[in-house]
DNA sequence: ATTCTAACCTTAACCGGTTAAGTTGTCCTC
DNA sequence: GAGGACAACTTAACCGGTTAAGGTTAGAAT
């Protein structure tokens, strides 16, 4: 077996103090000694076992990450964010994916709970925040992203939906747009109920037309954005543009209009969310709203590892003050979009 | 802090390791006993500590995973696969990115090495295969993924790129191609010679012109495919088919032929390999090779699992035996490619 | 009545590290 | 030359589990 602590110990004539002293670069270790004491790890190949280290030292450096799918563009960004944060300071990642079930969600909860991590960073739908604030009492805090709902309970990491709403309709309307159809994502998506408050909110305050006739549910998915633009794109007085909730239904709203014969953009503009790899690959390029992704990855680590470093809960300053920390999407201007004719 | 074996043994009035056999289901606990100590766990909110029971049983219950790229939707699929099978197997994924950087692969070998995971599961480009089958030789042992260099010396299993690149070869002369045009990936890499390899033998044995003038690198991207394409579509006598080493140059090879006013399939068949989400998209759809993914990842996760089971070297029989398992690559029909006019 | 067996449970040594407290030796100081 | 301070180690008690080996007890067999 590969040597422990002991074998190095007794192979440089001192005590298994002394090595840990040496492997943690602590003081009370002579320059000689140390010197030895590194030569024999090396030689004897010794690496320190990580449990027995984390259960002394009562840490496993990681970091349990908890996302519903790693196929989705937005997330995988996401992950890497927060891969390359957490690698940066030293911790390693342990991922769980819960395709959005909320048992799973539980189970990965109740994994991550019983001290496998450090900390968790947590994007889910199912747990109730308060569930989620339990967890975050136990033995790991816990830093939520995109969950508008927890915030307040744990410290979150949030897009702004709402402006994003507002930037990509007000693109629209600014263009001359004054009927534009919504599609929605999955029913109950806070993100999507968001992004459909922002497009109200801009309609109303630049005057254009809304109505229920302009509002469809695809599902995120491509299929489900076809189906919703057919249903809006043969409605009596037909909508000029489409903001679609993600990419992947604006890229099917595409294809709905080019299927019955329309333009884009010169007879329909469409507008997504996420800048997915496709959007740059498709004639013409989608416009599209990109979430500042790795940056929120890295932000959450931090807060994270902050936490880790000190646990929070013994100020007396109450719970009101959990960080909080929103970002803006940004406007990605390809073809897909121009001036109403 | 959470509740410890000891404070259950404590109040169930039994000692530490009769709780132990009680959480791990061993016998030599009676019925009474065992159902007392149950109900006290469930009321204290016990959780076993991961780390010390890995400690004392040697044994982590995660699986190390070493990828370059978590954006590239090949490796994606196959964590996919590993992780539904690690889950299923009760095993934790630990993932790691090493973005095919010769350094960090070595780190994360020794990351892995070094005993925080049961098993690893590579797929890794710069580290020897030497340097694999030692690191397998430590504590954990390690399965290959799609690095046949590897083969031979860690259990491997892999996809048949030589057969992929005749199946989508052949596809093409089939279709009564006979100058068809190939786009690699990055020089140097593995996949990319192996399909080009089943290209030639496709060439030769269906007696189709085979010459450097229709090879091109693209390096993976879709702006590289769009460069080769128009290379190799500007020469004197132009390919009639081109088959790209993935999806995002064959969809870039795409978009090179209608910038030069050819229309896709009619002037210009293309083959892609990948099966990514965006080659479903575009019109026409691209035809392309489906290697299975997630069967890939399940069938790694199966083969590793049996090793930490039963730990290999104890075999007489000699190291030859490693395992390997080869898949083959599916031909996806979709719109790109038609019969040469 | 004694011995054997089996079921049930405890003792205590480990797993491989960390770390507070204690020991030893050296040098400095007054 | 006694006392103190400091550097360089060591001792040994943990961390929170697992598990081999041993101890009781009750009931069956002899």
């Amino acid at each position: 077996m590969s040597p422990t602590i002991r074998d190095i110990a007794e192979a440089a004539g001192v005590s298994t103090a002394a090595v840990s002293y040496v492997i943690n670069d602590k003081p009370g270790v002579g320059e000689e000694t140390r010197r030895r004491v590194l030569k024999i790890m090396r030689e004897m190949n010794y690496r320190p076992n990580p449990q027995a280290r984390g259960l002394a030292a009562r840490r496993t450096g990681m970091i349990g990450l908890m996302i519903p799918d790693i196929t989705d563009p937005f997330y995988v960004n996401i992950v890497r964010g927060v891969e390359a944060k957490a690698n940066e300071l030293g911790y390693t990642l342990n991922l769980c994916t819960t395709h959005g079930d909320a048992e799973r969600e539980r189970d990965v909860a109740e994994l991550f709970a019983s001290g496998g991590v450090d900390g968790v960073i947590m994007m889910t739908y199912k747990l109730t925040p308060s569930e989620l604030k339990e967890l975050s009492e136990g033995r790991a805090p816990v830093v939520a992203i995109d969950n508008p709902e927890a915030a307040g309970w744990v410290p979150s990491v949030l897009v702004d939906n709402i402006a994003l709403g507002r930037t990509a309709t007000s693109y629209l309307t600014e263009l001359g747009h004054t009927r534009i159809g919504f599609i929605h994502g999955v029913e109950g998506s806070i993100a999507s109920m968001r992004r459909y408050e922002g497009y109200v909110q801009a309609l109303k305050s630049q005057g254009a037309e809304f109505s229920p006739e302009l509002v469809e549910y695809g599902g995120f998915t491509h299929a489900g954005g076809v189906e919703a633009a057919r249903v809006l794109l043969s409605r009596p007085q037909r909508p000029t543009a489409i903001f679609a909730a993600n990419d992947q239904m604006a890229l099917g709203a595409m294809s709905a209009a080019m299927e019955l014969g329309l333009s884009v953009p010169s007879d329909l503009s469409i507008i997504g969310v996420d800048d997915i790899e496709a959007a740059a690959l498709v004639v013409p390029g989608l416009t599209t709203l990109k979430q500042p992704t790795c940056e929120i990855g890295a932000c959450a680590v931090g807060i994270l590892a902050d936490l880790i470093r000190s646990p929070e809960g013994d100020d007396e300053a109450g719970a009101s003050d959990v960080g909080q920390r929103v970002f803006e999407a940004r406007l990605i201007v390809r073809g897909s979009c121009a001036p109403r004719q």
